[in-house]
RNA sequence: GGCCCCGUAGCUCAGGGGAUAGAGCGACCGCCUCCUAAGCGGUAGGUCACAGGUUCGAAUCCUGUCGGGGCCGCCA
């Protein structure tokens, strides 16, 4: 139940009536016609722009045009007052019975309160996390993994068909690194000095591998040239990386639906593939780049290389695809790799990227552009810094003073559920603080704490209720008489679960899980102050002295704990019962 | 030099065509014999970086400027 949409259905239908009546003009477009909540409590329930939208193409004052829709609006029962106010808004207020049927959905739908259907059962494919599998997960990966997977959950609940999918960087120069790294620990392994060269991945992480790799080859691949052994290394290597990775996701509780090779694209054609389909468009050709402007690389001198026109979808200058030397660029492969997300029928692509990628936005979408004929979307998140402290002051990690974190400490420390809340309280494009004390304390600076405590005191409510005996089951509650319920207080914390459908939809359609987070400190804020009001106003608590006076304020308080776990589920943070 | 992101209260940030721009922290003043005060209420605090433009209406969209960060051929 999107009460938001009801409403704005029925001002669309009351214009229809005006135009029916000869008082608007044939033709209009209702499309920026909006029902939203108001800035100011004081303005009502509800306020629509429509006469302010409609006055220029309908030729007429915003005022007149508010009237009429007044007139037409106040005699559907819901509809308790229509001011028209301001500049040609005109404000609503719902009759309380509206908010009680309101708080009876959220009870009969439970958890699928504010499921939406928006996404139409498309099919979108979310990549993210895709960190190359030379080493376990670090902090820098923490944010973006919990960013794509809020917005899977989220665009799942908004109704579409949802594949996670991870990249796997095991194609390049970098897991050769990682085989060679491997080698050194294996030899250590059979008691050999490893000898970790510069430029080698010098990580203990990687010694278990070494005592695997003397497992599986014993010393049949000591003192034998790279080329016996480097296929084989790598690919073990990588695979036992893969299998530390998929353990550190977990541990975050995030799960892929599909791991994607980018060696599987070598000697499959499929680079090529996907090339020789933008050179058949004749986006494709030998050339030479004009030098970057400023500060020139020093080695800088005019190669031929093969290019993709990226300029003829929205790119400032065309990529290479082909190195100097005739083999791929990190490019080629990554084209190949969204043409064969395209091939599989996604409806939309979204690649959630680490901020310093911030150059590739641009080429990615021209490929994708030019690969799908425009069909597919591409949204590409850039995923801001996460900045780490401890106790207010900065925590500096660097590899070599041994102070590096991985996912897996952060996760140690804090705690899943905490770690992604936390990483959802900034917009994807700001940087972000987290503060490893700052995130453990229980006061109200900590949003987590403050949005778990709400949930908390409403499991309390249902304790107590439980302990006189009372049966507060969401199936016995959806019946209760609600019509008590009639204290600002408490309608306005209806009205916030109101708003709970509506805000699934915007921050679905943006691709903005943290909507969700900020969402959900404000119904907690509503709910901790409706309780406060408690202290004062005894009418006000949830626990009354009778079970008839308790009943439907337990309602309330039961269906404003299920719209907290509803949107905790989005952000993949479990709700807890009671604060320790 | 080019491109991307950011600039909103003392601090950290929401809001991204609509009314008198919000929240938390910090400051100040209040609220527990009472369901969890781990909380709540109130006060003070703003030329929404700046300048133009579009619009009935701009913090929001466009252009430019300034400031902070990121990226910038054969790295991934």
């Amino acid at each position: 139940m999107n009460l938001f949409a009801e409403i704005r259905a029925l001002v669309i239908s009351a214009l229809d009536d005006m135009v029916a009546k000869g008082e608007l003009p044939q033709g209009l477009d209702f499309t920026a016609v909006a029902v939203e909540p108001p800035r100011d409590a004081a303005h009502g329930d509800m306020a629509t722009n429509a006469a302010m939208v409609l006055a220029k193409p309908a030729g007429q004052q915003p005022r007149q045009i508010a009237e009429g829709l007044a007139g037409r609006l106040m005699a559907d029962p819901r509809v308790a007052g229509a001011d028209v106010a301001g500049p040609g808004f005109l404000n609503l207020r719902l009759d309380a019975a509206v908010w009680h049927s309101l708080t009876r959905a959220v009870l009969l739908a439970g958890k699928e309160y504010g499921r939406a259907s928006i996404g139409q059962k498309q099919k979108v494919n979310v990549e993210f996390v895709s960190a190359n599998p030379t080493g376990p997960m670090h902090v820098g990966h923490v944010r973006g993994a919990v960013v794509g997977d809020a917005l899977a959950n989220l665009l799942a609940f908004a109704g579409w068909d949802v594949t996670r999918e991870y990249y796997i960087n095991d194609g390049g120069a970098q897991v050769d690194v990682l085989a060679r790294s491997a080698y050194e620990r294996y030899r250590e392994a059979l008691g050999l000095e490893p000898e970790i060269r510069e430029g080698l991945y010098p990580g203990d992480y990687l010694i278990p591998v070494g005592e695997a790799l003397k497992a599986k080859y014993g010393d049949s691949l000591l003192d034998k040239g790279e080329q016996y052994w480097l296929a084989e290394v790598r690919d073990f290597a990588t695979e036992q990386m893969m299998a530390m990775i998929r353990e550190d996701l977990a541990a975050l509780g995030v799960r892929m639906d599909l791991y994607s090779s980018e060696k599987a694209l070598y000697g499959t054609g499929q680079i090529e593939a996907a090339i020789q389909r933008l050179r058949d468009m004749d986006l494709i050709y030998e050339g030479v780049l004009e030098p970057p402007k400023g500060q020139l690389p020093e080695d800088w001198e005019p190669r031929e290389q093969t290019l993709f026109r990226s300029t003829a979808h929205g790119d400032d200058v065309d990529r290479p695809v082909k190195k100097s030397d005739g083999s791929w660029t990190y490019f080629a492969p990554d084209i190949a790799y969204h043409y064969d997300k395209v091939s599989r029928g996604y409806d939309q692509l979204i690649d959630i990227f680490g901020a310093d990628h911030g150059g590739y936005v641009k080429r990615m979408k021209a490929a994708v552009s030019a690969l799908s004929g425009g069909k597919v979307p591409l949204d590409i998140k850039l995923i801001q810094l996460v900045k780490l402290f401890k106790g207010g002051q900065p925590f500096k990690m660097s590899k070599r003073a041994g102070t590096f974190v991985t996912l897996r400490e952060v996760v140690e420390q804090a705690g899943a559920d905490v770690t992604r809340f936390m990483m959802l309280t900034r917009k994807n494009d700001v940087a972000l603080d987290f503060d490893f004390d700052k995130v453990l304390e229980q006061s109200k600076d900590n949003p987590v704490f403050y949005v778990q405590y709400a949930n908390a005191r409403i499991n309390s409510v249902l304790r107590k209720a439980r302990e006189a005996g009372w049966i507060v089951e969401d199936a016995t509650l959806s019946g209760v008489d609600l019509s008590g319920l009639t204290h600002p207080a408490e309608l306005a914390l209806i009205a916030k679960m109101a708003e709970w459908p509506r805000l699934v939809e915007i921050a679905a359609k943006g691709n903005e899980p943290h909507r969700v987070a900020f969402y959900l400190y404000e119904l907690a804020s509503d709910l901790h102050s409706l309780w406060n009001r408690g202290n004062d106003e005894l009418s006000l608590r949830f626990v009354q002295d009778s079970e008839s006076a308790s009943l439907p304020k337990i309602a309330l308080a039961r269906a404003t704990g299920v719209v907290i776990s509803a949107g905790l589920a989005i952000l993949g943070v479990t709700p807890v019962e009671e604060m320790r």
